[in-house]
DNA sequence: GTGCATCATAGTGTCGACATATTGAAGATC
DNA sequence: GATCTTCAATATGTCGACACTATGATGCAC
């Protein structure tokens, strides 16, 4: 995020600034989505770079979960030709962001609430186990960036930046699986993340979610300080049943 | 498993008989491979195949970790274009069976010690959590289906016969993971047992794991009897770390 | 108008070819 | 003899083409 786009912001005018805001957001997902989708392909890839765009204009809405995305018109869009398109939805189905049925058109995958709250209580779980290792090991230096990271959640807070304080949250539970040094479950939440990464910002954008949630994350960083991987645990599993609840509450009112 | 293949074994020189049981068990392995990769693919399709083969032949240890998968060899032999091959080969990345480096020839991934570790203690989490949800909501039919699983482990246990025990354990485990109707874990935990299927044998030939084992799920099948979360969630977890000991104990002494 | 067969359009799965990158063995250098 | 270059052999990434299949618009029967 760079400090000299909020400056100007409030002289703008409303729409230009939700435009500056999106394409901040929509750059966060694309590294997000590069970080996850193309973890090994070190050198730029064409395939990762299709699979990044697309995947954060998923994540942010531009395209919305039922759209088209076949491979002709990507290859078009893309000049090239349909090989590395199809490779990159591959990946992308593979975290869960697209569904890819033989010889139907690809699409964006639209999760039912069913699966949504599978996917929460998956994460609940796995997470629990990475907050409790870290509380149980936790370095000054780990805590000190854990504390960073709060920060920036705390000031989107204040500012009432939705979209800041969604980010600020998803690096937050970045490095927290990062300092549990467990590979294996960093990826498995790294796909939840980005199945429910859309979802986030309707769940936090629910009335009181945000401070909520800040609280939680405030009293998880006390957990870690006084090395309680059981206090640990069970704040993330709250967070989490809240968070569900929340969404829960925007989807079945919105439809 | 036929029941006309386990009669005239005995009849049959040593050597046969392991070539007939390494058959079964490979069908076995190529059955699991292809419900686990090509969950959709309902009909007959080439990338099914050739990713169910493959993988079969990974976990059945006819490829040996690090081992070369170059699509053209592949191609070759399946008289395919590499197009297929390589589709095939990144379904079994994603499983965790295939290294598939950019620009380099793709291998049979070789975890390490550590990864192992890490695989078994997210599995034993998010297998804590299905068998509490089973035991929360058994049916009778449901504990009907997992006592006739139940009970093939017993008569492998009787028999001495490991891959026999292996392959019902993995279809009890199956028949969890479908009670608990939870598709998001289900997928999840199908990837990591195919990761470790090939070690799990491994595990069991340990000396006494084949009876702890099979006292292990005696005691689950009571638990979900008396309708016990807790004490279901507590004999998962108790097993993955025996589990994972005794597959400790076998590595490092085999280097 | 509504429901069903027909068919042109458009998209997917697979192929063989080409440019480029990796590999590993032969020779050069120390 | 060990290590570093060089270079041919081999594999990968991408391409454009083709056969086959899904799609959805059109006409037809009612």
């Amino acid at each position: 995020m760079r400090a000299d786009s909020e400056g100007p912001i409030e002289a703008m005018e409303a729409g230009a600034a939700a435009r500056d805001l999106d394409l901040k957001s929509l750059a966060r997902a694309q590294a997000l989505v590069t970080r996850i989708v193309a973890e090994r392909h070190d050198r730029p890839s064409l395939v990762a770079r299709i699979a990044s765009e697309t995947g954060a204009e998923i994540i942010e809405g531009i395209r919305r979960p039922g759209d088209d995305l076949n491979s002709v018109e990507l290859s078009k869009r893309y000049r090239t030709s349909r090989t590395p398109i199809r490779e990159a939805l591959m990946l992308l189905e593979k975290e869960g962001l697209v569904d890819v049925p033989p010889r139907k058109r690809p699409r964006v995958a639209s999760p039912a609430l069913a699966e949504i709250r599978e996917i929460y209580r998956a994460r609940a779980v796995l997470f629990e186990m990475i907050a409790a290792d870290v509380a149980a090991a936790i370095t000054p230096e780990g805590l000190q960036a854990l504390r960073e990271h709060f920060a920036a959640m705390e000031a989107a807070h204040r500012a009432g930046d939705l979209n800041g304080f969604v980010w600020a949250n998803v690096d937050f539970y970045e490095l927290n699986t990062q300092l549990a040094s467990n590979r294996t479950v960093k990826r498995i939440l790294d796909s939840l993340l980005l199945r429910t990464a859309r979802l986030r910002r309707l769940s936090l954008s629910q009335p009181g979610r945000m401070a909520r949630s800040f609280d939680d994350h405030a009293r998880l960083i006390k957990a870690y300080e006084d090395g309680d991987p059981q206090l640990a645990a069970a704040l993330i599993r709250s967070n989490h049943i809240n968070a569900l609840a929340a969404l829960e509450g925007y989807l079945l009112k919105a439809g």
